[in-house]
Formats: C-alpha cells, structure tokens, sequence
DNA sequence: TAATTTTATTTGTCTTACAATTTGATTTAT
DNA sequence: ATAAATCAAATTGTAAGACAAATAAAATTA
C-alpha cells in the first residue's frame, strides 16, 4: 500500500499510556452498541473498579473526552455521552492554524463546499425560509453586515444535519472574519456578496448539489482572493 | 440573529472548570504567537505554576489537548505543540456515530466533496500519478480489492494538504468499509467503480474543482446507495 | 400541598509520593 | 581519541488519600 501521511509520521502513533486505554474502552462501548449517544455512563468509582486505575487516570481519561466532545458531565449529576461534537473540540484543533490565513481558507472551502452538497440533498423549507430572510435583513443593513454573512453560512452548515463536523462552521466563521478585522469592506463587495447569495440559494431551492457547490465554489474563491489580496495590500502598505 | 444549533444547546456551553481554563491559557499561547506549532511547551511544573494550579488538574488539561492532537507528550522529553490533527481524535468523534449508517455515509459524502475540491486546486504530478498507479493496481487485482478503493481516496484526501481536518478521512473510510463486511462485491461493481476513479482522475488532472466535484458527488452517491441498499436488503432476509 | 432544610451523590481540586522512560553526562575500556 | 557501558537527571506517568463544591433527592416543617 501507497504510504500515506497519517502512517508515515511515527510520533503521530497514540501512545501506550494508562488514560488513552481507559478512553479506548470507554469508546468501545458505543462502538460496540452497550451503550449510546445521550446514556448516562457508570459513576466515576463503578468506572475505576471496572478499569482498575486510578482516579486521575481516570478524569484524565473522562477530560479529554469531554474536551473532543463526546461526554459531558455535570456535578452531582453524572457523565453522559453526548449528542452531537459542539464548536470547542474544532475551536481548539483549528487554533493550530491560528495567524495562518491559506490554511484557514483553505479550511472553511473544503468544509463549506461539502456541506453545501450535502445541504442540498437535505435542506427543510424553514431553512430556506430563513435563507431567504437572511439575504432581505443583509440587504436592508446600512452598516456592518458580516454578522449576516455569517449566519448565511451557518444555516445552510446546520442544516446539513451533521453531527459531527457541523460545529467546526462557527469556529471557521469567527477566525475568517477575524482576518478582515481593521480592513474595510466596500458597497460594492456587498452588492455582490449578495449577488452570490442568492445564487446559493436558487440551488438550493432547486435542491441540486452539483450546482450548489459551484455557486459556492464561486462564492468562497471570490472571499478568499479579497482576503488574500486584503491581507497583501496591509503588508505592502506597511513595508 | 437567527438562532444556531450550536447556540441553543444550553449543555453545550463549555463547562467551568479550572482544567478548562487552563486549556483555554494553553490555546492561547498559540493564537497570540507566544508559541507556534512544533514549539515545546513549558514543563509541567513550570505551567503549575504559570497557572497557579495542581498538578492533575494540570495534566487533565494537557491529556485532553494531547487527545485532541494539538499537542503531544514524550516522556522525559517533554511536551510540544502538533503540526498537524492525526487521524484518532476524529475516531473518538465519529465513534458517536456508531452504527449509523446515513450518518457515517453523509458525513463520508460532505468531507470528500470538500477535500476533492481543495484537491483538484492543490494536486501534486506525483499525487496524480500514485492515483493512476493505483487504478492500475486495483484493475489488476484479483481478489479483494477494497483496500485499493480506500487508497484510492486517501490519496486525494492527503493530496488536499489540509492539516486539521485531513485526519478525518482514514476513520471515515474505514468506518464505512466496514459496513460493507459480510456483504459480497460482485465484478460489475468494480469495473463501475474502476469508471468512475477514472472520471475524477481526469478531473483531476484538469485541475477542475466543479468537474472532480461532479464525478465524485456521482461516485459517492453511488457508493452510499449501494450501501443503504444492501443493509436493506440483509434486513430483509433476517426479517 | 408548598416551602424550607437536610442529606447524599457525584464530580472537582489538591497534596504528597513514588515509578517509568529516556536523554545526556560521566566513567571505563580499547 | 573513540566507543561502550554505566550513572544521573529531567520530565512525564501513576497512585492514594483527603477534602470541597455543586446540586439532586429526600425529609421536615409550615
């Protein structure tokens, strides 16, 4: 087989320790069907004695699975798994790239572009009710509009239904327009930011992934090329 | 603004504990340059005391960053920032969706249309001659050719160079590779399939984003219809 | 029956101690 | 002078025991 990078990088290989094995387990209950999405799991103590480990091993463990977002817990209450992965376990992986504008572009087409096609297949008439209400408050805004711009974005992602990569949107979102922070938007960017919404929208409406990707492909190269060329004018200006 | 999903689940708000905050300390030393991917961490008695916690409370902040794949740990050697999310944190994600088949199919469908997009921009000649060098295998190849087929996309899936969420491709294929186990491929599947990594190959090397995106979008639907179908009708001969 | 108080459950944080791994320094042998 | 072996140190890994905090549930009181 081909290598490839994930089997390539050695110390990417999860280590051995004593909590990554205790997560292991706990996994395997989902994946094995003892457990599911939303079940309460044993105490802290019923988890110890079936592991036989310690208890920091044992947070450590519990921790880190409420950190990717797979359990959450409450005092007094318990430890359950989750429903669905929210923004933070993407929030933290992607400040990663913090500061790296092409991977963070990079990151939201890949992802956009994908849940745009699967959005399509699957968008409600109340999303796209909204949608097209979105696009009126946008047009009807006299200042700043990028709020607007974003939620566009965020109800075509959630109403792909995913629950697993839907949180990564909002985390994507806030750093791509924290990019545009101090450089200043024109009427005309806009007018055709608009533009392209509502072209978003017709394909959705026809519910058609193939052009739905490409009215977004448009949209995103379009956002991406002023970013970057935004982000070139700031350094020749103070070089 | 329009309500969010990640913003109406109220148990979704991150929790307020100090190995959160301390998480948070950590995070930030990325975002504002202090650190930088493949930078060393302090030690963690040089943290315990930055932060002015205890030492598990420190290390349930640590594993769970290490669980995440933003930072690894090496024993006497210390503690580093990533470069790149490895493919085991999304594993513990997408174990949430265990069992379920659309879930896995869609989430498979959204992440590969956006990385063929980013790929058709971004390919390599060599990535794209691995990709017929493996068409080339998987002609060939007598029996059980699905591991061929998986390599197929993990190919273009890396080729993307997206180091935060390239890791997801090696659970999700193998996920939903092992959904098919048990149910037998017939010879007319391959040679469709075999069709149809020729199509995006070509797409490919047109370097067309809208094209590759068009033959994978019928590739993958393809393969999810196959297998919704056959897991229908294995429900049906146990019925 | 409703309000208040008390109890119990479970998670949250901490201190102290020792173990394990492995890198780097030192000593010894050739 | 160099290589091999041994030792020391640095840092992470694991554990026991204790107490705190949050809060749900039970018991008591009005």
């Amino acid at each position: 087989m081909q290598k490839a990078a994930g089997q390539l990088d050695v110390k990417s290989v999860k280590r051995d320790t004593l909590s990554s094995k205790v997560i292991d387990q706990i996994i395997h209950l989902l994946v094995s069907g003892q457990l599911k999405p939303g079940d309460k799991l044993p105490t802290e103590m019923d988890l110890q004695d079936m592991f036989q480990v310690s208890r920091p091993v044992l947070r450590e463990a519990i921790s880190s699975l409420e950190t990717i977002g797979v359990v959450r817990r409450k005092t007094r209450e318990g430890t359950f798994f989750t429903n669905k992965i929210w923004s933070k376990p993407y929030e933290i992986m992607l400040s990663l790239s913090s500061g790296n504008i092409r991977a963070i572009a990079e990151t939201r087409m890949s992802q956009e572009l994908g849940l745009v096609s699967l959005a399509a297949e699957k968008i409600s008439d109340n999303d796209l009710h909204q949608l097209w209400e979105n696009i009126g408050l946008m047009e009807r805004q006299e200042g700043d509009y990028r709020e607007f711009d974003k939620d566009f974005h965020r109800i075509i992602a959630y109403s792909a239904s995913n629950s697993i990569t839907e949180g990564i949107i909002d985390p994507l979102l806030n750093m791509f327009d924290d990019m545009f922070a101090g450089i200043p938007t024109e009427n005309k960017d806009k007018r055709f930011t608009i533009e392209q919404h509502k072209q978003i929208y017709y394909a959705l409406e026809k519910r058609d992934p193939i052009e739905a990707h490409l009215c977004m492909y448009r949209h995103l190269d379009h956002a991406r090329n002023r970013l970057l060329e935004s982000v070139q004018d700031e350094k020749n200006r103070k070089g």
